[in-house]
DNA sequence: AATGAATGAGAGTTCATTCAT
DNA sequence: AATGAATGAACTCTCATTCAT
């Protein structure tokens, strides 16, 4: 039941991009040096730019493993039941477990702002998301699961904004994240599934 | 109708802390460098470190004037009528005319889960905020304002967590921001005034 | 019996040369700032330079300040008794009493190496203080102060390359100097007076 | 019948401590400049930062450099013989083929009373020095060398403040300092071997 | 595939000096 | 006579990148 992750033919590669992603969830993007990625991954810094031939192609591999991260986990794949609360129930354990995935998620919208390569991937990312929650809302009220149906596109942007608001205000204490996503499910009218 | 500033008496000084505001919503703490505050300032390097001694001190003073900017501008003046609803107007006044203040409190967010200094003032302003507005949650409560009244602590924290989310998300366009405060707004029960 | 130290019509410029001898004597050339000249002057660094043009001038001045101290105390004015010995007494007062005054001849030692203008008051100086010695040395010949005398010139310049040694050893305890210095008379058969 | 240095197995680094000796040499700590320093090596500033990461280390490598110098030429081989007279041959020689190293020893004089690590390490340097002047000194007075053996403590530090005053005379031609030397010699009552 | 060594461009900071008042 | 403000030049140090091996 381990998420079987194909092993990828490049190993140090991936090795390299995990680092980089590490540090950027440690440092952020101003305090991110590759001579620490090399260090991290026990390589020379030669050897990074072996793999990643500039600084910017090294990002563009921690962005990809990001969004492959955060889409995978968020994807709701099987049919039935009360989708949409398996998926807060997926986000919260996601926020528990992963806290470096929105350190990495603030720091890379931030900069989607001034990086175009940046700025698309995330946006598709985002769009996907809300897409997704907007049909989960649509089923969830098609199945009675929603007390008070609204507009589903509203409601989407919402969550979306919510959630990424609640995870990237890293001056707030867990609970005051969990009370805020809460809020925002009973907002929503989500019943117990 | 501006607050008519009261002209500092170090205009150099504010000139510099300006311009290094605006280099900070432009290019991040990434791209921060002193010598383009000072170009855009129109003085020296020299000059620059005569007013602030070192780029820290000099940050401090652009999360000063970022902070004082945003709390200003959200403290309700008191008086009586629909104050929730007025806060969420001046909200949408400030993403739409300073767009740049959104840019700098997503920078200070994330720097503040690194920087000791900015994490203390960053959470005050927060929490500043959070209460302001369970204030007025409880006030529209009890005017009857609001349709369902709820737990105004929680709400007060999804309403912070979506509006910074809403900003923070720049590859989203003005009209997706100002759907999902609407929303918020209909989620809270807030009667137009 | 005081030095009677004409008053200058400049006390400012003498304050300044001062505060610029301490600086030097306690940071040396490499630590040596106009700024904290000036601030232990109690003046403005802009001040300093209405009354020294350029950092040289004011080192120049410095120079001639230690130079003065350094020549009044130990020319031998008066007349007979065993003046070299006096002279030895007068070189330990001053190296009890004025120890900045070493401090500084060493960094002007070195300086003069590479600086013409210093080299040639220094050299000046040092001759002088030479030639005083050999006098003072013939006198004490004379005069049966001697036990065994020798060449003159050779012992001068012996003497005057031990005292300047001993004191531009910071390392050294005062003890171990004095200990240097008596032998040194003591190798010269100087009699007690 | 020079030492036949074993080549160091870092070339370049020790190319960059000799190019600061000689840098130190010629303009001082005051004019000490790592750039100078690296093109004198030939190699960029990076480079030199490569293998030194601060100046001050830099500065510990010359320093190490200098003291190995001094220590090695005045260490006495041992063996019989006026070993007394073959120091002071010594010290002679090295006045005369390593100017250089005396300037440096000057400047690192001076230094010490300002920097602990220098103090402690150049303090030991001289104190070393006077220990095993000493020692020749009692075992030239043991094998009949000294005309009329005096206290070798006094005599020792008299001999290194001497030494250390003649040479760092920079004003003083070499002709003068050979004076004082062979005096101090004589004041020693050292027979020729 | 991997590295130690080397580098150019540029960062923040310092300092003697100047200028308008 | 004195100053606050301003500056150009130069400093140490950093970093992504390259090259020879």
């Amino acid at each position: 039941m381990s998420p079987a992750v194909t092993p990828s033919p490049q190993p140090r590669r991936d090795a390299l991009a995990l680092a980089a992603y590490h540090q950027l969830a440690q440092h952020g993007f101003e305090g991110l040096r590759t001579r620490e990625v090399a260090a991290e991954a026990g390589v020379n810094i030669a050897t990074l730019h072996y793999y990643f031939p500039s600084k910017e192609e090294l990002i563009g591999a921690v962005l990809s493993h990001a969004m492959q991260r955060f889409r995978s986990t968020l994807d709701v794949a099987d049919g039935s039941g009360n989708q949409l609360r398996t998926h807060f129930d997926g986000l919260r354990r996601l926020l528990r477990d992963e806290p470096e995935l929105f350190a990495v998620m603030g720091e890379l919208a931030l900069r989607a702002a001034r990086d175009p390569a940046i700025h698309d991937l995330f946006q598709n990312t985002m769009d996907m998301w809300r897409r997704t929650i907007k049909g989960l809302l649509i089923n969830a009220a098609k199945d009675g699961f929603l007390e008070a149906p609204g507009d589903p596109d509203a409601q989407a942007s919402l969550v979306v904004a919510a959630v990424m608001g609640a995870c990237m205000i890293p001056v707030w204490q867990p609970t005051r994240r969990s009370e805020a996503i809460r809020e925002l499910q009973r907002s929503l009218g989500l019943r117990a599934s």
